[in-house]
DNA sequence: ATTCAATTGATCGTTAACAATCTCGTCAAC
DNA sequence: GTTGACGAGATTGTTAACGATCAATTGAAT
């Protein structure tokens, strides 16, 4: 969010802070989807008001983390095959011109930034952290959205790459890994080297490449699909 | 947003249609930047409850249309310089590859629905009505997402043109126009004849057109800059 | 005339209670 | 044994009132 004042920090936690947790669990996988977020667990977690649960539940769905069931409460959001899709598709429209960018005109001290970003993630992946791991190789995309200075697209990466934490969390084969290997610290070298279509090439072949370890045909969807699935109209 | 269960539609509006008012609103640059909406007016205004108003303000705000101040209230955006750079990268960065998609697979009846579009446009210019006029030259570049079936990309797409609105009712050169003439009919022309590369070249130019008729030095930023400008430390 | 301080008025943030709705368990009927 | 209705409990949606904060006005002192 663009220009909103931070409230000076009162009792518990802010509605920015506890979005940001709720973030953060959703990308490390810790919080599966269709988990039920429900008002008073969340109030009694976080120490806070409704008020301040409610606005972050709110926020969460405009954001496709969560969705909102009218008088049922907040799930964790289960997106169907196509919004997968569609998520995937966004992020191969934006990613390339990101990493593109990046090339013509990046800070170094950004770079170097990345690069120490890459350093933690392979330290955790070695370490066996596997929910640090994956938090921190989603991070490094929205990592690179920030470095181009462009906030407008940071949040929006910000967004897609937590929604597509989701989605592996939902359709990922269980045995492939999440396999970023050295791919990450490929990219940041293509950026070094000035190489914006090589980068852009290998950023799309990455993505690609998780999306393939997806199994879209399963029925990752609402068990509401039912009627779909049963023929009915 | 996405999977929110519509309320049935009780006593007053909904506040996804206060959103949309309000969305409308400003894409007709009826509400100004920097215009108060108080909730005690909008709740007035639209017969109801105050929760409901504060939802719709957290919504708007959440995307950047409007800006909350703690204890001050909600005002339309007033975006800098630099946000406004930042918007129209971004647009830089989706809208070539929306275009490029759909010359290579749109549904006709999808562009026969973007050729009526462009009708009603260079009518309701034709017929001197600015507001529907400057509307529907937004809702353009919308409806070409929307036209892709990538509910994401239009979601983004929806956001980034009404904080254009909003950024050229801030930094419009008066006397410029808001000229698309025929530049719509160009870009649909070329996706038409399944041109990718011409079309993505198309709406390149479109867009720095529009962003070179902007004044951004101007001080479009807020008033509490007058510290800077006089100076002040 | 200008500046500063205090008061006033309005607006917002928060809390608590109330009303509406849904879920789940029980029980009777088929 | 299964199906359906019914009611208790819990959860959410809404409203109303209170307290806190800020802006504008008033007034006096320099």
């Amino acid at each position: 969010m663009d220009k909103v004042d931070i409230h000076p920090e009162r009792d518990g936690w802010s509605e920015q802070q506890i979005v940001e947790r709720i973030f953060e669990a959703v990308m490390e996988q810790r919080l599966a989807p269709r988990t039920k977020l429900s008002e008073s667990m969340l109030c009694k977690a976080f120490g806070v008001g409704r008020m301040r649960v409610r606005r972050a539940l709110l926020l969460l769905a405009s954001q496709g983390i969560v969705d909102l069931h009218s008088n049922r409460g907040a799930f964790v959001a289960s997106p169907d095959a196509k919004e997968a899709r569609d998520v995937f598709n966004a992020r191969m429209m934006l990613e390339p011109s990101v990493v593109r960018q990046l090339a013509s005109d990046a800070r170094s001290s950004d770079l170097d930034a990345l690069a120490r970003h890459i350093e933690r993630e392979e330290e955790a992946r070695r370490g066996g952290e596997r929910r640090e791991a994956i938090r921190l190789s989603g991070e490094f995309h929205v990592r690179l959205a920030t470095a181009t200075g462009n906030d407008v697209v940071a949040r929006m990466m910000r967004e897609l790459v937590t929604r597509t934490s989701v989605i592996i969390g939902l359709f990922g084969s269980a045995g492939a890994s999440n396999c970023p290997e050295h791919e990450h610290a490929d990219i940041l070298g293509a950026i070094r080297s000035k190489d914006g279509v090589l980068a852009e090439a290998l950023i799309r072949t990455h993505l690609e490449l998780i999306e393939a370890d997806l199994d879209l045909s399963a029925t990752g969807s609402n068990p509401t699909d039912l009627a779909t699935i049963l023929g009915a109209r």
